[in-house]
DNA sequence: GAAATACTTGAATAATTGTTCATATATCAT
DNA sequence: ATGATATATGAACAATTATTCAAGTATTTC
């Protein structure tokens, strides 16, 4: 049962479901091309700030505007909407306006996936 | 089938496996302690840059000594060796030497699962 | 309209970071 | 020992980055 879905893993722990799906296809390409080499860096980049590491996992259940981060954080308003704006600008938060307030909220799934297996490479040993 | 796997999963594309695995438990928590922040930061820091990026994925099924790995990049040996410490530093890779040579390879399968989950969202849309 | 609230933005500054260059250590061959 | 090769490391420099501060826009309330 799990054999025939490691079939098309990457590695033991973490699977990908989605058959046809071009990551498979790219991580089995000898070289990467560079913009997908300088993207995936971005990305990393963007969580590797303890500020939006905890801007994300504030955000992995419940929307929260900006004012409610700044309190939670206990971080400046300018300061949150800083880093907000990397975060937007690298896809992992999304936001709706409502009123004088804007809601953020974690753009799609992968952000918490990365943040499990970044969890699971801390905490072991 | 799936399903079954899903109990435990963090979300639909990345599953764990480990049943008492400290990483869900941390995930349900409210706060994240200081320390499990930082050290995530840490670590995606590490991967978030196109130097690293690219030496990681160069050691995604063979060991590579530091001179393969810089005639690969093109880049200086001594640069490749300045970045391959970041990488032991935050335990992403491992290394053997042999003569005058040093072998590096990957440390866990953790780097290539967080690889996978980056490119699911890099390559999206 | 005026004042207050929520957020954004640009400039400035301090801190961090990646690469280069020069130098150091270790291993091997002669 | 000497010279050559493989790697590591420290200092230096340029480039990037996170936060603060001051000023700006937009929306609501009075």
């Amino acid at each position: 049962m799990v054999a025939e879905l490691k079939e098309k893993a990457i590695c033991d722990i973490c699977e990908v479901f989605n058959p046809d799906n071009q990551v498979v296809e790219v991580m089995k390409e000898k070289e990467l091309a560079d913009e997908v080499v300088y993207d995936l860096a971005e990305l990393f980049k963007t969580m590797g700030d303890p500020t939006r590491i905890k801007i994300l996992y504030a955000l992995k259940e419940r929307e929260l505007c900006v004012c409610d981060l700044s309190e939670l954080l206990e971080m400046s308003a300018s300061a949150i909407s800083h880093q907000l704006r990397v975060l937007r600008n690298n896809k992992l938060v999304k936001y709706r306006k409502e009123g004088r307030s804007v809601y953020y909220s974690l753009d799609d799934d992968h952000v918490m996936c990365l943040f499990g297996q970044g969890l699971e490479h801390v905490l072991e040993d």
